[in-house]
DNA sequence: CATCAAAGTTAGATTAGTCTAAATCAAGAC
DNA sequence: GTCTTGATTTAGACTAATCTAACTTTGATG
């Protein structure tokens, strides 16, 4: 055996693993949330402890997937992104998949995707996509990468930041994948695409009221963070 | 670190990984092929060399999937041959799927089926049947096994073994997974459900001559081996 | 600007699954 | 009955991903 370099790997990455798509879907969400990543996040996110996380972060430099200064900083290259974003955008199509095809509520759809994303060929991907009409949201509002790695856009104002007010607000977005929560917000029917006014906000961050339909309820206000809205144009 | 085994696995097998699913998978398909399970044979079926079957055989037996005699025999234990059956039913559950809700042809589901057998989950198998309506036969003819571990039954006497006669045979299997070969099949209009007769048979095992609705075609008698057919009750 | 706690990395070990090379076994041929 | 050949197993090494324990760096605090 030579030490000749396979040309077209690089030396260190072989092949890319379910786990390597993992790490480079845990860097981009951590990218876009906290504008930064940190190895102890990327531990609890991936609930590995942190030297398994330097040590892949090692593997994902030798890909050339992201730029890593040790102690310092980690950041996707645009070869990174696009597989991230490839994982995503299968994540979210097959949520929507369950759902409109198979029947399965929103608040059931994030574990099964979770795993299936790795294991979908090209061509069912895209069969999907077909047979949803090639989609722009999930069932949670969440947008759908496109395949050239690019997001259709996406309001992203929250609820927590609204003024009371006349205006209707349409939900666009939850951003939470908790089973317990979304049931709860499938029960008092905040989804999205569902229509609310704001009707009162509690002082010092309290909760705040809406109303849905004819209904009001109060809600959280950590929670009303998690929900994006837009206002309706008239 | 004591020496105290783990009550609920047993020493040596921790949990089952996909790569056990496809040696329990294969042992099983070569227990009703073959009648025996040779060393070889695995190795060849699963793309491995011997040595790694031998380990692999150590660790089945661990996990109490098959009783091995070391240089003798291999046999599936009922728990092993349930695992087996379990995936079986996944992978032909899946391609009927795929024909059924998602457009693809018989000769495109295998490799797709191959895969996610091993990663849907219980829920999805369920959703996946009940939409199909718990069929017994995927796209192949294959039996599904059901959820208990029986098989429905399935007539298995081959094409090449009748004699050439005015009665009209069904084709109910297709035991094939070839690409090229059913996209031939299909193309000859030969597939589960097609009826046929056999018009005349060439001596000296040569090739059968068949007619599917008005039109007459030779067929291979290798071929004809794995046409599944029975008679059509009138 | 020296200190120190938290964050991050290095060192070294472990497990699953694989390999090659070498040794051993089984079963038919003589 | 012995031999030989092909099948099988053993021995030992490798890779990916993980861990714990120990060390290093960073950056905020006084």
């Amino acid at each position: 055996m030579t030490t000749t370099e396979n040309p077209v790997h690089g030396k260190g990455g072989q092949h890319i693993t379910p786990i390597i798509e993992d790490y480079l879907k845990a860097i981009y969400t951590l990218e876009q949330r906290e504008g930064q990543v940190r190895t102890v996040a990327l531990a609890e996110v991936l609930n590995v402890k942190p030297p398994t996380v330097t040590a892949m972060l090692k593997t994902l430099a030798n890909f050339k997937f992201i730029e890593y200064e040790p102690y310092r900083s980690v950041e996707l290259t645009e070869k990174g992104r696009l597989v991230a974003l490839e994982i995503v955008r299968h994540h979210r199509l097959i949520e929507l998949y369950l759902v409109e095809a198979l029947g399965y509520s929103w608040d059931e759809v994030h574990e099964e995707a979770e795993v299936l994303e790795h294991f979908i060929s090209e061509k069912l991907e895209a069969r999907i996509a077909s047979y949803l009409g090639n989609p722009t949201r999930d069932p949670h509002g969440d947008p759908i990468p496109n395949l050239d790695g690019t997001l259709p856009d996406s309001p992203s104002v929250s609820l927590a930041d609204f003024p009371p007010s006349a205006r209707v607000l349409r939900v666009v977005r939850i951003r939470d994948q908790n089973t317990e929560r979304l049931r709860y917000l499938a029960k008092i029917g905040l989804m999205p695409q569902t229509q609310i006014k704001i009707v009162a906000v509690e002082p010092f961050d309290g909760p705040l009221t809406i109303q849905i339909g004819t209904r009001k309820t109060p809600l959280d206000r950590q929670l009303a963070n998690l929900i994006l809205v837009e206002e309706i144009e008239s």
